[in-house]
DNA sequence: CGTCCACTGGAAGCCGTGGCGC
DNA sequence: GCGCCACGGCTTCCAGTGGACG
C-alpha cells in the first residue's frame, strides 16, 4: 500500500509546485536579486491555514539554494521559537557559531554577529505574527545581508508588529497572497501525493474528492486524513483505500491536531482549557477563574489567566463571544465547521 | 438615559534563573 | 564564590470599553 511514507508527512516539499503558480512566480521575482547578487524585495506571503504557504516559502529557498551555493538560508517556525532569543538563535545557527550563546546572551551580540555575515542570507519567518516583540523585526531588517521572507495566516496581528517605517517598507514589498484551495485542486494535490506515496490504484478519485471535501480547503488537514486513511487500509491488508478507511481517517486527522495543539500548552493553560471543555453552552470569564482556581493547587492570578485565554484562542483552541459583562468563552468544537477558521 | 460594574489588555515592576566576569 | 545582568513569567495597577440594570 503505502510505497513511500515521507511523501504524506505534513513538511514534505515537492519537486514542483504546479498550484500556485502566479504565486511562485511572483514571489521568485522578488528573491532573484539574492541569486544574481543583488537587492531582494521584502516578502509577505499571506493565506489561510493549509493554504500552501510554507511549502511555497520551502520550495522557493530550495530553488535559490540550488543555483547558489554561497548563499543561506533559514526556515524559522516562530510558533515553536517565538521568543526574540530562539528566533535570533535559530537564525544564527546555520551562519555562525552558536556553542557559546546562551538564554542570558544579549540580544545585541547575536544581532552582530548576524550583521557580520558576509554572504546573503534568506530567511523565512513562518508564523510571524507570532513573534511577541515589536522590535525584533526592525533590528532584523536593519541587517543589510539579511533578507526575510514573512509568512503568516493573520496579518492583521502581523501589522501590529510594524512600526511606520516598517509599514511603508512592506507597502513598497512583494505581497503573496494564498487562498484557500478550491475542491478539485485538493483532489490534484492528493493524486500526485498519493501517487508519490502509494502503490499505483490504492485509492481512486471519489476518495480523494471525499478526503478533500472533509478538509475544507486545507491541504495539511488533507494529507493528514489520507495519511491516517492509507495506514488503515494498510492495516487491514486491503489494496484500496475506501470509505471504511476514510470515515474515521477525519475525525482521527482533527483530533490529532488537536492533541498537538494542547501539547505545547502548560499545566494551567491545559486547565483552563478543561474548564471550557466541561462548560456546556460556553462560561463567563468570573466562573472560568473560579473553576480553574479549583483545579490547580496554586492558582495564576486573573490577569495571567486572561493571557492563558488569549494564547487558547491564538491557538484555535476556544472562541470568545460578547464585549464587556457579556463576555462568553468556548471551546472550539474538533467536529465542528469552525474547527479551523479561514483567518483573514 | 445615566450609572454601575465586569471585563480587557497595556505598562511597569518583581523575582527566580543561570551564565559571566572578577 | 559572589555580585551582575538579561530575560521570561508573573503580578499589580489602572484606564478604557460596553452591556446590564434601575
Amino acid at each position: 500500500m503505502i510505497t513511500n511514507a515521507r511523501v504524506l508527512q505534513a513538511d514534505w516539499v515537492p519537486r514542483e509546485i504546479v498550484h500556485r503558480n502566479p504565486e511562485k512566480n511572483l514571489l521568485q521575482t522578488a528573491l532573484q536579486p539574492v541569486a544574481d547578487g543583488g537587492r531582494p524585495e521584502d516578502a509577505l506571503i499571506t493565506g489561510p491555514s493549509g493554504a500552501g504557504k510554507t511549502c511555497l516559502a520551502r520550495y522557493s529557498l530550495q530553488q535559490i539554494e540550488e543555483e547558489r551555493l554561497d548563499i543561506h538560508t533559514k526556515h524559522v517556525d516562530c510558533w515553536a521559537a517565538s521568543k526574540p532569543f530562539r528566533v535570533l538563535l535559530e537564525l544564527l545557527d546555520p551562519v555562525a557559531p552558536t556553542h557559546d550563546i546562551h538564554r542570558t546572551t544579549a540580544r545585541d551580540t547575536m544581532l552582530s554577529r548576524l550583521r557580520d555575515v558576509d554572504a546573503p542570507y534568506l530567511a523565512v519567518l513562518d508564523e510571524a505574527d507570532q513573534l511577541g516583540d515589536p522590535g525584533l523585526l526592525g533590528e532584523l531588517y536593519s541587517i543589510p545581508k539579511l533578507t526575510l521572507v514573512l509568512v503568516t495566516n493573520d496579518e492583521q496581528s502581523l501589522s501590529g508588529l510594524f512600526d511606520e517605517r516598517l509599514r511603508s517598507r512592506f507597502r513598497s514589498g512583494v505581497h503573496v497572497h494564498c487562498d484557500s484551495y478550491s475542491l478539485d485542486t485538493l483532489v490534484s494535490i492528493l493524486d500526485r501525493r498519493a501517487r508519490g506515496a502509494l502503490e499505483p490504484g490504492a485509492v481512486e478519485r471519489p476518495q480523494l474528492e471525499r478526503i478533500a471535501d472533509a478538509a475544507a480547503g486545507d491541504a495539511r488537514r488533507a494529507i493528514s486524513i489520507l495519511r491516517r486513511a492509507a495506514r488503515r487500509a494498510m492495516d487491514d491488508e486491503a489494496g484500496v483505500i475506501d470509505g471504511s478507511h476514510i470515515t474515521p481517517a477525519i475525525p482521527e486527522a482533527a483530533r490529532e491536531q488537536r492533541q498537538a495543539d494542547l501539547e505545547r500548552l502548560n499545566d494551567h493553560q491545559r486547565a483552563v482549557y478543561a474548564v471550557l471543555a466541561n462548560a456546556d453552552g460556553g462560561a463567563a470569564p468570573k466562573a472560568v477563574y473560579e473553576e480553574y482556581t479549583q483545579r490547580v493547587s496554586s492558582p495564576k492570578t486573573k490577569r495571567t489567566v486572561r493571557d492563558y485565554l488569549g494564547k487558547l484562542q491564538s491557538y484555535n483552541l476556544a472562541t470568545a463571544t460578547g464585549e464587556g459583562p457579556a463576555r462568553r468563552y468556548h471551546v472550539v468544537e474538533i467536529d465542528s465547521p469552525e474547527a479551523e477558521p479561514a483567518a483573514e
